[in-house]
DNA sequence: GTTAAGATCTGCT
DNA sequence: GCAGATCTTAACG
């Protein structure tokens, strides 16, 4: 198992947290096998002044991991079909996440592959928070799991230039969609949105 | 107890 | 580009 990243790394504030995400390393281990994505799409949700986070209102049943240690899993199931992986943020009681919106596919491909069902070309194997779920096989039984540890853990990356990161706003959102807290590497072809909203 | 909205994806036009 | 699928959660009465 490659060395996982230090609680320290997911500490800080969430903004720089989720800058520093991608590049990194998702790593999943199952009995099917071995698979890993370089993350190279995030969006930061933050406790202040943000109508869209989850922990907006307060800790709820189901975002307690939000609340949680920095470094655990925050996963939640939405529109009665699609799972999203989060990575918890700020320290002990925030109430912050970072969501993991994109993969590129570094390795175990095929399993990927079978686990995401039809024909799927490479781009489409992870390119958006619900798909990468299904190709990691992740779901709520993963909700404040460690990701220290095996199965799931994020280890070093490849370095991203910082002049490589863009910003837009958020996807999907409803509320607050003028902040600009949605990053990804630029010119990378497994980004979720290769054209803007 | 009921209801409406939701950090999405797919397939069809 | 658009609608339909599908179901959990939290807010409200």
């Amino acid at each position: 198992m490659l060395p996982p990243l230090e609680p320290s790394f997911y500490e800080g504030d969430t903004v720089s947290v989720a800058r520093a995400l991608l590049g990194q390393l998702l790593c999943r281990r199952s009995d099917a096998g071995l698979a890993a994505g370089i993350i190279v799409e995030t969006e930061a949700y933050v406790s202040q002044n943000d109508p869209a986070c989850h922990a907006f209102r307060g800790r709820t049943g189901r975002n307690a991991a939000m609340f949680g240690p920095p470094g655990r899993a925050y996963i939640y199931f939405i529109y009665g079909n699609h799972n999203c992986f989060n990575v918890v943020t700020a320290p002990t009681g925030t109430g912050e996440a970072v969501l993991i919106r994109a993969l590129e596919p570094a390795a175990g491909v095929e399993l990927m592959q079978r686990r995401r069902g039809k024909k799927k070309s490479l781009v489409e194997l992870a390119n958006g928070p619900g798909k990468l779920c299904q190709a990691m096989a992740i779901d709520r039984s993963l909700d404040e799991h460690d990701l220290r540890r095996s199965p799931l853990w994020l280890s070093a990356g490849r370095e991203v230039a910082r002049e490589a990161v863009l910003s837009s706003p958020r996807i999907g959102i409803s509320r607050a969609k003028e902040k600009l807290l949605r990053f990804y590497i630029k010119d990378n072809e497994y980004v979720s949105r290769r054209r803007p909203l």
